[in-house]
Order: structure tokens, then sequence, then C-alpha cells
DNA sequence: CTGAAAGCGCTTACAG
DNA sequence: CTGAAAGCGCTTACAG
């Protein structure tokens, strides 16, 4: 329990393997080839005094941490476990270590995270920017290598994303096409503050390009917002609609969390999906294949967008000069039961 | 873009502000009180140099970096991702930022996150042990501060744990009150290797306890592995079930990701829950309350469980010395409709 | 309340 | 291929 003896530094193991501090580091870095006889040397010398390098001094010396911070909005959604996953793997087989920072509980959090990269705490970012006015992005001054994920309109920087307008369209179309012709989209505001966000923004005009496209009006209220982008917020929405006696066919959820909780308080309600109600979610998390009705929603590799964050920062990292460069990562849209069908819509129709 | 100018040092502030670099040291740290002139002159310094410390050297200087490290078996899980996000909320009330690893994955990690420790890249660390028996914990040596969470039979290092086993048993013991009499306990193996996991003992005991208890015997062949612990491992472990003609009434899944792939593979097997079989699920993750039907599972406030995990190490950094501490959070069965009923059984008994 | 010196443990030029 | 010196940016005793 106690520490029987103090740490061991390079210059321990250097006196151990008679040879200078700079051979063992040498050995360490690989830097520079070391005679094998004295590479062996120095490496029993390491393992019969459990030398351990201090990062602290060597990040001191050259600038560099081996750590990375990956900040995303909430960390509790199955999809940002999902990406999270992904990063800190991807990470690990570059050799780099992730510090996790949630931004979406304090608008502040975005800045700290770059305050904190610059203690050299972290060599780089990557960031899922919760709001696009204000964020950091904007104060692009002396910003440490960053990559941003997710819908961010600017192209100072690398980033990742998903055509989510786009996908947006595209699944709002798809509902369209199955008959429904009173299109809630769930998420469009109060999910963080009364701001606008970044994705907020892209899904909701894909969804207003799909109603325009097929001649369909815009109504402000089939326009729901969710009070946390949740499970439990997903379900507050559309009990508010059911509530408010508002005619609807379809919901078109701006995340699989939002639309799970869409199928729970339709379920509670009595209304049959798809019979009445076609759902459909965004990001493709596991659950969503396995939920009753199975939830149509916008599929794309999570492996591929992690990785493709890990790369782009990776090799910004080793070189700052480069030009900013941007990732799209593919979808499909996931068709499953809870879109399947013409919706006969809710409240039901037969009293007419 | 470029960097316009070197980055300040404290050198620099204490210059600019006509001090000592201690007396800008002591402003920072607040260690000795500075009188408020000289306090001013210093932040106005640092704000017009953009001064930001550099906590390699600190760190460097006084063998801590702030950072603390989190192991979990699998982020990608819905419980992880909420336990997750807890611990790094307390982190941060506490002015920690948390370094986040994964350890399922490869059996080896576990050993290099405690040797990451020692690189004095992390003040303490959080565990999940995976593996009971050549867990890190088993090699007690030189460890740093360490706080193990989850069924852990050791008294050697802090601790915080629900009581697991009795949890399982109780549960148990509710579906075989509810009338249960073939219970499957589903995830008893193969989950993360042939070996065995404490949390896979602890739950199982706690089964084979309810099971002794009530007079019922303790078949092998309701033992049920799941390839993984996830969604789609209980699927495939409950298909298997179905596909061997196994006869069951109830399935007491180790997880809610277990639970709600049992509940997907029964529904599309045609089967009734709870009707037919009684499903319940361990942890009370969000979506648990709201898949259909709504899953009975064992509930315990994750925000406790990750406050008390991140107070125990944080208390421990400070004194080394203090006498291993273990935090039991409670638990509590939250009953819902996926075990409400007089389960008939499966396949169907009507023939007989 | 403030200053001058030394050192935390590495690695980067600079010599040999 | 290896060594001696200097320094990364802080903070901890030690003086005043």
């Amino acid at each position: 329990m106690a520490q029987s003896r103090p740490r061991a530094t390079m210059k321990d193991v250097a006196r151990l393997a008679d040879v200078s501090p700079k051979t063992v580091s040498n050995v360490l870095t690989r830097a520079v080839t070391v005679s094998p006889a004295t590479r062996a040397r120095v490496e029993a010398a390491m393992g019969e005094l459990d030398f351990v390098p201090n990062y602290s001094a060597r990040g001191l010396r050259n600038g560099r941490t081996g750590m990375i911070g990956v900040a995303l909005a909430d960390l509790a959604t199955p999809f940002s476990a999902s990406i999270s996953h992904h990063l800190i793997d991807a990470a690990h087989s570059r050799g780099l270590a992730v510090q996790m920072e949630e931004t979406a509980s304090d608008p502040q959090r975005e800045h700290d995270l770059v305050t904190r990269a610059q203690t050299h705490l972290v060599d780089g970012l990557i960031l899922n920017p919760v709001r696009l006015k204000d964020s950091v992005v904007e104060h692009l001054q002396h910003l440490p290598p960053l990559v941003l994920i997710g819908e961010v309109e600017q192209h100072r920087t690398d980033r990742v994303y998903v055509a989510s307008r786009r996908a947006s369209r595209e699944i709002t179309g798809h509902v369209i096409d199955q008959g429904a012709r009173k299109v809630v989209a769930l998420g469009t505001s109060g999910a963080l503050d009364a701001g606008a966000t970044a994705t907020k923004d892209e899904r909701t005009q894909g969804y207003v390009e799909a109603l325009t496209e097929a001649g369909l009006p815009v109504l402000p209220e089939l326009q729901a917002s969710a009070p946390a982008w949740t499970i439990a917020g997903g379900a507050a929405g559309v009990r508010r609609l059911i509530d408010q006696s508002v005619e609807f066919d379809a919901v078109v959820a701006f995340t699989d969390s939002l639309a799970l909780g869409a199928l729970h308080a339709l379920h509670a309600a009595g209304v049959q999906v798809p019979g009445q109600v076609l759902v459909t979610g965004f990001d493709d998390v596991e659950h969503a294949a396995f939920v009753e009705p199975p939830l149509t929603t916008v599929h794309f590799d999570h492996q591929a967008y992690a990785e493709a964050a890990m790369e782009l920062l990776h090799t910004r990292i080793e070189n700052r000069s480069l030009a900013p460069r941007a990732v799209k990562i593919e979808h499909t849209l996931a068709v499953r039961r809870s879109s399947s069908g013409r919706p006969e819509g809710f409240p039901s129709q037969r009293g007419e």
C-alpha cells in the first residue's frame, strides 16, 4: 500500500543501465536507432525499476499530451453513447486518449473547452457545436486543432457531417409518399433553449422543403417542440399535440429518442402506428430496429463517422496548415414498420 | 489563423505587471493572499496577454493534472451513457476533467489504464472491472487512487455498488410470486468470453437463491447466455431458447438492453408479454419505461451512484491513507406491465 | 505580502 | 550511436 520507494525517473534508469538519460529517451521514443545491446540494457533497467514515463514532463517539453478532447451535447443519449464508443476506439488505435465533455447543460462549456485545450491538456478537439450563433468557432482566433461534427454551416475548420437537411427532406418525403398529409415535425424548438440550433435548423428546413415540394402547407401547429431531445421529451411533445386536438397522420422526429417518445405517447393514447399515424426517427441507434413497431429512421455508419472525425483531427494535429476539409458520411433511409402503410390519421376521421 | 504571437507565460505576465512570477502564481492559485492592488494589476496583465496557464508544467511541478480516468466495460450501452453523463457532471462540479476508456473489447485495457494513471496523466481512476479474476485490482501494489464501481468482491479499495445479488433475487422472486415457474436467466454466460464476470456471477447467484427459496429446480437449460450484453445479444439469446423449444414462462434479464432484446424476440415469435411470458431487466435506463410493454426492472439512482464514486475518488486523492470505504446505493423494483399478471407459459400449454 | 533560486522529468539542439 | 548542457513553464521552500 505504502509507496515502497520513490518513483523511478529516466535518470535512475540511465544510471542503472550505465548510459546517459538521452539514450533512455532514445530507446523510449525510437527517434534514433540505439544499438541492440544498449537497448537491451536500458530495457532491463526499466523493467527492474518499474519505470513509467512522466507524460506531464514530456508534454511540457514538446507541447503534446497525446490527449484529445471530445465534446458532445448530451452524453446520456444512445446516439452519443454510440459515437463516444467509436471515437474512443478510433483514438485508441492511434495511441491517443480521450477527454470527454458535455456542452448542452451549459453554454459556457464550449468556451471552457477551448480554454482547456489551450492549457495544453489536449492536443486537439472534436466538437459537436450546440449553437451555431455564439459557438466558439465564431471566435476563430487562436483555436487549437479542431474538428466539428454535425450540422455546421461554416468552412473554416475541418468537419464531418451527414447531409442532414437532405435526409430530413427524404424521410419527410417518404411519409408523404406513404399517404401522410398532416406531418408533424418533432423537435423543432425548445430543446436547448429559445435559440436556434444547427441540427434543428437543418432538419426543419428539410422538412419544410419536402412539404413545399409536395404542395402541402407548412403549418405552425405541426411544428412541435420537445422540452428535451430525450424519450421523455418526445413523449411530452406528442402528448401536447394530442391534448390540443391537433390533427396529424405522421410524426417526423429529429432523433430516434424523440421518435421513441412519440411511439410511447401515441400508444398510451390508443393511436395505432402505422395504422393511424406514421412515425420516423433519425440516427438509427441500436434499439430503433428493436422497438414495437420497428422504427423507420435515417441510417448512417456511426463508426465511419467517428473514424473520419478522428482521422481529420489526427492529420490536423500533425499539420496545422492544411486547408480545411469536410467529410460527408452517406446516409440511407432504413424503412421499417413504423412507416409502412397509409395512415388513417388522428383524431380518427371516421366521425366526419 | 496563424499564431499572431507566441503564447504568453507567467514570466511575461509578471514582467508586464511589474511583479515576480511567484506573485502571478499566487494570484492564480489563491494559495496566499495578494494585495488587491497587485492582484488587479496582475489580472489586467493576464487579460492583455491572453494568458492561459500551462497545466503540463503545473502537473509536472505538483504531480497533479486535475484529470481522472473513467473506465467502463462498453460505452455504447444506454446504461453506460447514463453513468458517463453523471460522472462527467460530478467531475465538473469539482473542477476535474474526465478521460474515458473502454475495457470490454480488450482485457489488456484495464492494465493499460493503470499504467496510464502512473504516467501522471490522471490523478485517479474510476473503474468498472470486467473480470474479477485477473483484474488489475489483484495486483494492488502501486495503484493510483482508485474507486471500483459495480459488483466486486474485495475490500481493499473504495467502491460503490448496488446489492446486485439481492436485487436479482428480489426480481426473480417477484416473477415467481406472479406465478412463473420456469424462469429463464438471460445473460449468464458468453457475454465477454468464457470466463466468469463479477456482474454475471452476482446476478446468477441471486437468481439461483430465489429459485431455491421457492422450491423450484435450477435447470441448466433455463440459464441462457447472450452473445453480447446488447439488445441484439438479448434477442439472439431468447431466439435460441425458442428454436430449441425450451419451455419457459419468464425471462429475468441481467440488463435492460438484454431485456429489450428479449421483448423483441418474443414479439417476433408471437409470444405475448406478459400474457404468456413475463420479462424483467436491470438498471432502469430511460427507455425501459417507454417500451411496449413497459419493462419491470431494478431501479436505482444513477446520479447518486456517479456522485458517490466521484466523491470517494476526490477525497481519496486528497488523502491516500484513508481506510477503504464502500458506498451502497439503494435499489427498488420498478414494477411495470411486462411482469403484470400470471403468465400462461410458452410454448402454449393449451394442447396438453 | 513579495522576490530570487532551484527543480519537477523530460527532450531538443549541439557536439563528439 | 552516445553525452553534457540547457530549457519547456510552472511552484515550492527559503528569505526578506
